[in-house]
This record gives structure tokens, C-alpha cells and sequence, in this order.
DNA sequence: GCAACTACATAAGTCAGTGATATAACTGTT
DNA sequence: AACAGTTATATCACTGACTTATGTAGTTGC
């Protein structure tokens, strides 16, 4: 096996791992980050969003019109700008979301219970350091 | 901005932020992944890479197609079964891995260089305890 | 009030996945 | 040694989430 002390690979393994693991909602990882993103900061334009998710505009437009249908997103207009489609969670979005961070929670708990005690730590010790790492933009 | 102490969020958030991040290469995240579970685990047959990637047996085996066409794997026969394909990566499948593995470092030491020293040695630490706690099969 | 621009939507195509099924190879039983 | 059942992979037709190109409605500046 070949092992690494680089945290960088050690992080794409995780990334890897994590993406492998049993999917816990039907929704696809992109739709799940535009939901979390709308949850964490609000309201959001669909362009913008495209940009965040780093998807085409038009990819986004097709993403919010398959979770609105879903019931999990509305769109509503900006008093503003009426070219603008403010597009915001519903409270079943929410539900969603409460769920899929549920189960992932309790999956991790239970992987972590089968490691060491320092190695628990270390993980629960990189948590606040990892979401300052990723607060920025990505690249 | 919401935070959270829980691992598993700030977890899920890196692992989302990730996703967004710039890509390193055309290939996608399951092309990737297969090629380094061969890279770490020496050949393996189709159905046993499907498995570990979580899509079916035909999905794999148009994932393969792919990727031999591209040059970066190979599919090789089993001496003591005629029915196996082993899949093997070659030296072009090494080469974009490096490549791939380099870029991700070198973007994260990057990122890295912006935090605290207590969180840059946090996430430093917790590298090998990720490794070992996604050593084992997904959920 | 017209030209240029911006935000989003629509249309058509691509590609990585799916389920159903076919084919070839192996295994055990007789 | 042949047959039935099983296993490993491939093929096919389809779906869905994207892409690029383009259209349309609303806004801005002169």
C-alpha cells in the first residue's frame, strides 16, 4: 500500500473515499453544494451560483429548474432587477439538508469510532482549521 | 456564515469546496480514482473496480474503454481465468497521476500558507489519521 | 428612445452513467 | 465428457446532467 505523509494526498484519498461512500440522498453532489450554498448564504442568482458550482449558466438554470421541481428550491424575483432569478431554499430543501448532514455525521462518528483515540482527535482537531481553509473562494 | 464543530460538516464542506476547486485534469473524479486504486493496488478486474467506485459493471467497463483508448490503462488477460479482464495502469496513467497528485499539493501548500500555524500543523496532522480512516472499504 | 449590455432561458448535442440482456468461460455433478 | 448453473465481461438502448450556441426580456448610458 503505498502511504503518504503529504496532506494533500492524504486529502484527495479522503475526497476519493468520500465520494465512493454510500450515497446518502439522490440529489448529485452539485445539486447538494448549490443547496448548502443557498442555505449558508442566502439567497443566491442563478449566474452566480453557476460561477460558485463552476458549472455553465445554462447548467445552472437546468439544475435550479430540476430542484424547484423537486419542491427543495424556489425562484422569486429581485424587487431590484427584474432580469434576476433569486433562486432560495424551501423548507423541505432544508429537511433535505438536515438529513443528508444526519447521516453523514453519524457515518462519520462510526468510522471514527474504530480508530485510534489520537487519531480521532487529530481529525477533530483539523475540523475548524479545514473550514477556514476552504472559507475563501476556491483557486 | 454558518459554522459548525461537527467533524463531518467541516469535512463535507472540504470535500465540497474540493469538488469546486479548479480541475486538474479532463478526466473525471471516477476516472481518477480508478486509476489511482490501480496505481495503489496493482491490477484489478473490472467488476472489482466497480465495485470499489460504487457504479455498475457496465459503467466500469465503459470507464475502461475510455481510459485504455486514451492510453492510460490496459486490459490484460488473467492466466487462470479466461473470463477476467485485468485492468493495469500504464506509464501514460502514472504520468497524468503524478501530474494530478503535484498540482493538488502544490495548490493546497499554496492555501496552506494563508492559514494560522496552528491550523496549517492541524491539517498536517491529520493527514495520516484520514489515511487510516479511509484505508478501510466505504460504508 | 435607441444601442449596448446583462441575466436568464431554450435548444441541440455530448458523455458518463443506468438496467436489461447476450456471450464466453469456468465449476460441479453425474 | 457433457450438461446445468454460475460468473465475468461486453453490448445495447436509454437517461440525465452537463456543454455550446443562441434567443429574449429587462436594464443602462448617452
Amino acid at each position: 500500500m503505498l502511504t503518504s505523509t503529504d496532506p494533500a494526498v492524504a486529502l484527495t484519498r479522503y475526497f476519493s473515499w468520500w465520494r465512493r461512500s454510500a450515497p446518502v440522498s439522490r440529489l448529485s453532489a452539485t445539486s447538494l453544494s448549490t443547496l448548502d450554498a443557498l442555505d449558508v448564504r442566502g439567497p443566491q442568482r442563478v449566474s452566480d451560483l453557476a460561477v460558485r458550482e463552476r458549472i455553465t449558466q445554462p447548467g445552472m438554470t437546468g439544475l435550479v429548474t430540476r430542484l424547484a421541481a423537486a419542491g427543495l428550491v424556489e425562484r422569486t424575483s429581485d424587487p431590484d432587477d427584474g432580469r434576476v432569478a433569486l433562486v432560495r431554499v424551501t423548507e423541505a430543501g432544508r429537511a433535505e439538508l438536515t438529513q443528508v448532514r444526519d447521516m453523514r455525521s453519524a457515518e462519520l462518528r462510526r468510522r471514527l469510532e474504530h480508530l485510534a483515540p489520537q487519531d480521532r482527535r487529530a481529525i477533530e482537531l483539523a475540523g475548524p482549521a479545514l473550514e477556514r481553509l476552504t472559507s475563501g473562494d476556491p483557486a
